[in-house]
DNA sequence: CTCTCCCGCCACCCG
DNA sequence: CGGGTGGCGGGAGAG
C-alpha cells in the first residue's frame, strides 16, 4: 500500500503528469502513442521523482525534438525481442491499460518493480535504451498514434460513471496538449463520443463529461432507429451484393427503407440529460451521425459483425452523398476512426469476416446489446449459447483447430498462444493489441471465430441465428450476443470459456462503465454476468447501496462465476471442458437455442462435470449462485491446488468490477462466510482448476486467505463483503490464490487487461485496492476487472470506507474551468493532466486516504 | 500489393 | 475577421 500511496500521491499530483506520460510512453511502446507525451514530457523537467523517468526520458528524448512526435517505444510490440517482450506483449495485449499504470508505478517504485515483466521491459528500454531508442525513433508506429490509442488516453482521464453530481469538464485543448496530439484529433474522438452521449458541447473547447450512465439508453434508442431504419435488411442487402464496393447501389435501397432525415436527428434522441446534442448545427456532424449510424448497424445486426464495406455503403447512401467510389474510400477511412474510437470503449472489436472473396475488414459488437429485453429470457440464451459456444472452441480446440481459449488459459504464453491461435476467419487484432478489454474481446472474438469457422465449414451450423443469415453467409453470425468469454486477465480466465456461461452478452446495459478503458473487464464479466447484474441489482437495490456504487454495479456488471470443483478441477483440466465439448457436433444453433435455460443446466452440469460451474448466468434465478460456488469450490482437497474462486464483482463504473480470486481451498472457510455476504452482491465467483491458475498471472498471496477467512477484518472477506453490500457494483477483481502461480510480475499481467483504468471512477474498488494493497505493480488497482489484486495482509485498510467514489471522481473531474482559451496550452499543458494512469492513481489514492 | 488511417489543408460557421 | 470545428483525401506505414 504504501507505494501505492506514494504512486498515487505521485499521480494525483499534477505536477507528474510528466511522469505520466513518461510512463505512457513506455506503455506505449507497447501501444500507444508516446512521443506525444515523451514531448511534452520532454520540454519540461522531467520528473522528479523517479529515476526510471529518466531513465525513459533518456530512451525519449535523446534525439527527438520534444516537439517531434518520434516514439521511441514500442517496437515491442512489433518484435518480441525476448521472452521478456513476449511478455509484454501479452501484457499489453491483456491490458495496456494496466500496462500503463504499472509502469507508472514502475516508475516511482523502480527498484520493486524489477519483478514485473514490465519492469522488465522497462529496464530493458532502459537498458537497451539506447539501442532501442534508435529503434524506437525508428519506428514511432503509426500504431502509437493511433486514434484508438488515443482515444483510450483519453477515456482513462475520465470516470465511466462520474457521480452525477460531478460535472466533468473536458477542455479539447487541454486534453490536446495532455495527450500530445493536435485537437484535430481530439475533434474526432469528441465526436464520436458525443454520438453516443458519453460527453457533450458545453461551449468552445468545452465538452462536458457524462460517462457511460446512458450509454445503454443511448444504445437502446440507437438500435430502435437502426430498427426503423430497417439497416438490418439493408445490410443483409448490401452483403449480398457486397460484390463490388463500386456496384452497391444504395440509392434504390436507401429508399426502402429508410428515412434520411432521421439520421440527421439522430442525435436527438439523445438524452434529457445531455445538452450536448443541441448541437450546433454546423454543417454535419457527420462523424457523429456516421457513427451513431455505425453503432445502429451493429445494433440491428444479428450477428453483431458489421463490416466495413457495407456500413460504408449504407453511410454513404444515407448521407446522400453521392456514391463514388472516393466517397466509399472516404467513408472507409471515417469508419476507421470511428471504429478505433468505439473499440476503444470496448464495443466493438475488430475481426475480420472471411468471405468467399477473402476476408474483409470488420467489426463485431462486443458492447451492451439488448437492451430491450433486459433481462428476460433471451439473455439466457444467448448465455447458453455462449456457452455452447464456448465449448465448441474448446473442442475445436481440442480436435486440433486452433482455439485460442486453450492456449491462452496458459499463462504468459497463453497470450501469444492466442493471438496465433484463431484459425479462425474472424481473427482479432487486438489480441496483441492494447487495450485489455480488446484482449478480452478478442477470447470472445476467438470464440465467435470458431463458431464462425465452423459455420463457414459448414460444422456447426451457422444458422445459429438466423438473423445471421442475413450477412452471415458473408459473415459469421456466430452469436450475436457478445462474447462471453470472459478473461479476466487475459489469458485467465478464457480459457474456460467455461466461463461462457458468463455471458451474458447483452445484458449489461450499462455495464461497460469502465469506458474505453475498462471496457474488456468489464466487458466480460459484464457480458457474463449482464444476468447476474440483475440478480444482484435487485438484491442490491434491497440492500441499498450507495447510489454511485450502485450505479456502477448495475452497469456492470454480474460477475460470473464459475466454480470448479477442486476435483473437477483436478480431473479436468481447464481445458478439458472442451473434451465436453462434443461440442462440435453440436451445431452451435442448438446449443444456443437450447442453451437458454436448459443449456445453462446443461452446461453448468457439464460444467461441473468439467469443473466448472457457471453460476450466474444461469440466470438471474440463481444470483446467489455465487455463493454456491463458493460452497461449492471449498476445494478442501488442495488449496495448494489453487483453486480459486473468482469473483467478479462487477464493477463496471469504473472501479468496480473487481474479481476476487479466492484460493479453492480456503475459500471454503473463509469464504463460507464472506461468501454469506457476498450474496449480497452477488459476485461471481470462479474457480479456476489450479491447473489453470498455475498458468495464470494470478496472484496469490497467502496471507490474504488467511486474512481472508481469518480476518474478516482484514482485506479479503472484507474486502469482498464491503465490497459487495455497496458496491456490488464495484468489481475488482482479486484474485487470491493460495498459491501464487503467478509471480507478481505475471500479476501484472492479470491487471492489466482487463479493465483499463476506467475503473477509478468506482468506488468500491478503490477501497477494495486500498484494503488488499493492490500491489503497485499491478494494474489492478483499480478497476480492472481482471485485474488480479495481491492481498497481502493489507494493511489495514481494508475497511472500506467503502466508498469514495466520490474522491476519486474528483481527481478525474479536469478542471472545469481549466480550460484556457489560450492556445498555449499545449505549451504549458503538460503539467497537469495526467493521463490516465493518474487518474487510477489518483483514485487508489483516494482510497487510501 | 492491400489495408489502415495519420496528418493537416482548408472550408465552414459562429461569435 | 479570427478562431473553433471538422470534412476530406493524399499519402505512407504496416502487414
Amino acid at each position: 500500500m504504501e507505494i501505492n500511496c506514494l504512486t498515487l500521491k505521485d499521480l494525483i499530483n499534477p505536477r507528474q503528469p510528466r511522469l505520466d506520460f513518461t510512463i505512457e510512453d513506455g506503455e506505449n511502446a507497447h501501444k500507444e502513442n508516446i512521443f506525444v507525451d515523451r514531448s511534452r514530457m520532454v520540454p519540461k523537467t522531467p520528473i522528479k521523482n523517479e529515476p526510471i523517468d529518466l531513465s525513459k526520458q533518456k530512451i525519449f528524448t535523446p534525439e527527438r525534438n520534444p516537439i517531434t512526435p518520434v516514439k521511441l517505444v514500442d517496437r515491442q510490440q512489433a518484435e518480441p525481442w525476448t521472452p521478456t517482450a513476449n511478455l509484454k506483449m501479452l501484457i499489453s495485449a491483456a491490458s495496456p491499460d494496466i500496462r500503463d499504470r504499472e509502469k507508472k508505478k514502475e516508475l516511482f517504485r523502480p527498484i520493486e518493480n524489477k519483478d514485473d515483466a514490465f519492469t522488465d521491459s522497462l529496464q530493458l528500454d532502459v537498458v537497451g535504451g539506447s539501442a532501442v531508442d534508435e529503434f524506437e525513433k525508428q519506428r514511432p508506429s503509426r500504431k502509437q498514434k493511433s486514434l484508438g490509442l488515443l482515444c483510450q488516453k483519453f477515456l482513462a482521464r475520465y470516470p465511466s460513471y462520474p457521480l452525477s453530481t460531478e460535472k466533468t469538464t473536458i477542455s479539447l485543448d487541454e486534453v490536446a496538449v495532455s495527450l500530445g496530439v493536435e485537437r484535430r484529433r481530439i475533434y474526432d474522438i469528441v465526436n464520436v463520443l458525443e454520438s453516443l452521449h458519453l460527453v457533450s458541447r458545453v461551449a468552445k473547447n468545452q465538452y462536458g463529461w457524462h460517462g457511460r450512465h446512458s450509454l445503454s439508453k443511448t444504445l437502446r434508442n440507437l438500435q430502435r432507429l437502426g430498427e426503423e431504419q430497417k439497416y438490418e435488411e439493408q445490410m443483409a442487402f448490401l452483403q449480398q451484393k457486397e460484390l463490388d464496393l463500386m456496384e452497391y447501389k444504395f440509392g434504390e435501397r436507401k429508399k426502402d427503407g429508410y428515412p434520411d432525415s432521421q439520421d440527421q436527428q439522430l442525435l436527438d434522441f439523445s438524452e434529457p440529460d445531455y445538452p450536448s446534442s443541441s448541437a450546433h448545427s454546423r454543417k454535419d456532424k457527420s462523424l457523429r451521425i456516421m457513427s451513431q449510424k455505425f453503432v445502429m448497424l451493429f445494433l440491428v445486426s444479428k450477428t453483431k459483425v458489421v463490416t466495413l464495406d457495407v456500413a460504408a455503403k449504407i453511410l454513404i447512401e444515407e448521407s446522400q452523398d453521392t456514391p463514388d467510389h472516393s466517397k466509399f474510400k472516404t467513408k472507409v477511412r471515417r469508419l476507421y476512426d470511428i471504429a478505433n474510437v468505439l473499440t476503444s470503449l470496448a464495443l466493438i472489436k475488430k475481426v475480420h469476416v472471411t468471405e468467399e472473396r477473402g476476408r474483409k475488414p470488420a467489426f463485431k459488437w462486443i458492447g451492451p446489446v439488448d437492451f430491450s429485453s433486459n433481462g428476460s429470457a433471451g439473455y439466457t440464451l444467448e448465455i447458453g449459447s455462449l456457452a455452447a459456444v464456448y465449448r465448441q472452441k474448446i473442442e475445436d480446440s481440442s480436435q486440433g483447430k486452433v482455439f485460442a481459449s486453450k492456449r491462452v488459459v496458459p499463462p504468459s504464453s497463453s497470450l501469444n498462444a492466442i493471438v496465433p491461435s484463431p484459425s479462425l476467419s474472424v481473427d482479432s487484432e487486438y489480441c496483441a493489441s492494447p487495450l485489455a478489454h480488446q484482449v478480452f474481446s478478442v477470447a470472445q472474438t476467438d470464440v465467435q471465430a470458431f463458431s464462425i469457422q465452423k459455420g463457414l465449414n459448414g460444422q456447426v451450423g451457422v444458422s445459429l441465428t438466423p438473423a445471421a443469415c442475413d450477412a452471415e453467409s458473408l459473415k459469421p453470425a456466430v452469436l450475436a450476443s457478445q462474447p462471453l468469454v470472459y478473461m479476466p486477465s487475459s489469458s485467465l480466465f478464457m480459457l474456460y470459456g467455461s466461463l461462457q456461461e458468463g455471458p451474458t452478452p447483452g445484458l449489461s446495459s450499462e455495464r461497460d462503465s469502465g469506458s474505453a478503458e475498462v471496457p474488456a473487464a468489464k466487458e466480460l464479466p459484464s457480458a457474463l454476468s449482464a444476468q447476474k447484474r440483475l440478480c444482484e441489482e435487485r438484491k442490491l437495490q434491497e440492500k441499498d447501496e450507495p447510489a454511485t456504487k450502485r450505479q456502477n454495479r448495475e452497469c456492470e456488471d454480474s460477475p460470473l462465476s464459475l466454480v470448479m470443483p477442486k476435483k473437477q478441477s483436478e480431473s479436468t483440466n481447464p481445458i478439458s471442458p472442451k473434451t465436453m465439448g462434443h461440442s462440435e457436433s453440436t451445431p452451435l444453433e442448438d446449443l444456443h437455442v437450447k442453451s437458454h435455460t436448459p443449456a445453462e443446466k446443461e452446461v453448468s452440469g457439464k460444467a461441473i462435470a468439467n469443473g466448472f460451474v457457471s453460476s450466474e448466468w444461469g440466470n438471474s434465478s440463481r444470483n446467489t449462485d455465487m455463493e454456491k460456488p463458493t460452497e461449492e469450490n471449498e476445494s478442501p482437497h488442495e488449496p495448494s491446488l489453487l483453486q480459486c474462486l473468482y469473483v467478479q464483482s462487477p464493477a463496471v463504473s469504473g472501479l468496480n468490477g473487481f474479481n476476487v480470486l479466492l484460493p479453492g481451498s480456503q475459500p471454503s472457510p473463509s469464504v463460507g462466510p464472506s461468501s454469506s455476504q457476498l450474496p449480497s452482491f452477488s459476485v461471481p465467483c470462479m474457480v479456476l482448476p489450479s491447473p489453470t491458475l498455475g498458468p495464470f498471472p494470478v496472484l496469490y498471496s497467502p496471507s490474504m486467505p488467511g486474512p481472508v477467512s481469518s480476518a474478516p477484518g482484514t482485506l479479503p472477506n472484507t474486502g469482498p463483503v464491503n465490497f459487495g453490500l455497496p458496491g456490488l457494483g464495484s468489481a475488482a477483481h482479486l484474485l487470491i490464490g493460495p498459491a501464487a502461480l503467478v509471480n507478481s510480475k505475471t500479476s501484472a499481467l492479470p491487471s492489466a487487461d482487463p479493465q483499463l483504468q476506467a475503473q477509478p471512477s468506482l468506488d468500491l474498488s478503490p477501497v477494495m485496492s486500498r484494503s488488499y494493497n493492490i500491489q503497485p505493480e499491478s494494474p489492478v488497482y483499480m478497476g480492472h476487472p481482471v485485474s488480479v489484486v495481491k492481498l497481502q495482509q493489507s494493511p489495514a485498510p481494508l475497511t472500506p470506507k467503502s466508498i469514495r467514489r466520490t474522491h476519486r471522481e474528483t481527481f478525474f473531474k479536469t478542471p472545469g474551468s481549466l480550460r484556457d482559451p489560450v492556445l498555449k496550452r499545449r505549451e504549458r499543458n503538460q503539467s497537469r493532466n495526467t493521463s490516465s494512469a493518474q487518474r487510477r492513481l489518483e483514485i487508489p489514492s483516494a482510497g487510501t486516504d
